[in-house]
DNA sequence: ACTGTAGGCCAACGGGTGTTGACATAGCTA
DNA sequence: TAGCTATGTCAACACCCGTTGGCCTACAGT
C-alpha cells in the first residue's frame, strides 16, 4: 500500500512523540519508531534527517497555558490546577518533555524557555510585588511538576489514585499562595 | 600501583554514582565509569556482575529521613525541608535515583519504595485522620520532588536563585498543610 | 504504452555497548 | 627461591545504534 508523504511524515511523528514519551531521548530508538509505523528506518532520516531533528520537531508544539484573564482572581490556583491536569492528559507534549528533560540538555532548555514565557508573565500579572514574579513562577511550577513527575512518571501509588477533584482541593491552594499571597 | 580489592570496589561505586547522577542510566556507559576510575571495564564485571547489578549497588544506601518526632508539630514542614535540602546537597544519593527513576523501572520501583516506608509512617503519625495519610505522604512527595526537579535536574532559574531560606519559607507551610491540616 | 518521479526498501558502514575468557604481573607464603 | 593467588589488562565477541547510498516499484502525465 502506498500512503502519501504527508501522511508517513505526521504518522512518523506521532510514533516519535509516544516512543519519546514513553522512554526518555536515549532509549527510544529511530528503528523503533519506524517499527511502529511499519516503514523503514530510512524512511525517518529522509523526512527529518537525523535523530535530533527528528525530536526536535517531535517536541514542538505551542503549548499555550489557559489564559486566566477572566477568572476570578481568588479561583486562579484551582482553575491553573484543573487546566494543566487537562493539558498532561490531553496531549503526550509534556510527558515528552519531561521525560526526556532530565537527560536531554535540549529539552531541559525548552522546558525552562516554556516556563519563562508562559508562567512567568502570568505570575507576573497577578502577583503583588512584580519583583518577587519569577521566583513565583518557580514556584508553581516545581509544585505542577512535581505532581506530573509523582502522578504520571514515577506513578507513586496515592498519587495515581486520587481524583481529579481531590487533586484541585489540595493543589489549588497551594498555587493560590505561590502565585497571589 | 596496586590498590587492595576493597579500594577499587569503592572507587567504582563513587564514580558510578557519579555517572548515574549526572547522565541517567542509557547514557551512564560502564566504559566511561571505569574510565573515571583509571581501571579496565572488566574490573567493574568483575566487582559487580553486569551493569544492572552495578546499578542496583550504586542506588542502594539507607535514605533515612530525618526523625522528626523531637520538633514541634508546627514546625514539621519546616524542618522538613530543611532536612530534605541537606539530603539533596550532601549525597548524591537521591539526585541518582531522581535521574534514573526517569527512564529506569528499577529506579522508579526503588523510588516508590523509599517513599511509601520513610514519608508514609511519618504522615500517618502526623496527620489528623488516618485514613488520609497515603496521600497526604504523596503529596509532600509531591512537592518535594517537584522542587528538586526544577532545582537540581531542569534547573529552572529562578528556582536555583532561591536561598535556602527563602525555599525554606516558601515549602514549609506548604508541607505542613499537606501533613497536618 | 512510455517514461519520470515520488515513496519506500535493503544492505551495509563505522562506531559504541555490555560482556567474556585468556593472559600478565605484583606480592605474599612456604 | 618457587609457586599461588589476588589484582589487573587485553583483545575480541555479538549486538544494537544512527546513518548512508543504491535499488526497486507503483503511479501520474504525456
Amino acid at each position: 500500500m502506498r500512503r502519501s508523504s504527508e501522511d508517513t511524515k505526521s504518522a512518523i511523528l506521532a510514533a516519535a512523540r509516544e516512543r519519546f514519551g514513553a522512554d526518555g531521548y536515549e532509549k527510544a530508538t529511530i528503528r523503533a519508531i519506524a517499527g511502529d509505523v511499519g516503514v523503514d528506518p530510512a524512511m525517518v532520516m529522509r523526512y527529518f534527517g537525523n535523530k535530533e531533528k527528528l525530536f526536535a520537531a517531535a517536541a514542538h508544539f505551542d503549548l499555550r497555558f489557559p489564559d486566566l484573564a477572566s477568572t476570578p482572581r481568588e479561583q486562579v490556583g484551582t482553575a491553573m490546577v484543573g487546566h494543566f491536569l487537562d493539558l498532561w492528559e490531553t496531549s503526550e507534549a509534556l510527558q515528552v518533555l519531561l521525560r526526556t528533560g532530565v537527560t536531554n540538555e535540549a529539552a531541559a532548555e525548552r522546558m525552562r524557555e516554556i516556563f519563562a514565557t508562559q508562567l512567568g508573565p502570568l505570575a507576573a500579572r497577578l502577583c503583588p510585588d512584580p519583583a518577587t514574579a519569577p521566583t513565583r513562577a518557580g514556584l508553581a511550577a516545581s509544585q505542577i511538576l512535581g505532581l506530573a513527575l509523582t502522578r504520571y512518571v514515577l506513578r507513586l501509588p496515592p498519587v495515581m489514585a486520587m481524583t481529579r477533584e481531590e487533586v484541585v482541593a489540595w493543589l489549588g491552594p497551594t498555587l493560590q499562595r505561590y502565585l497571589t499571597e
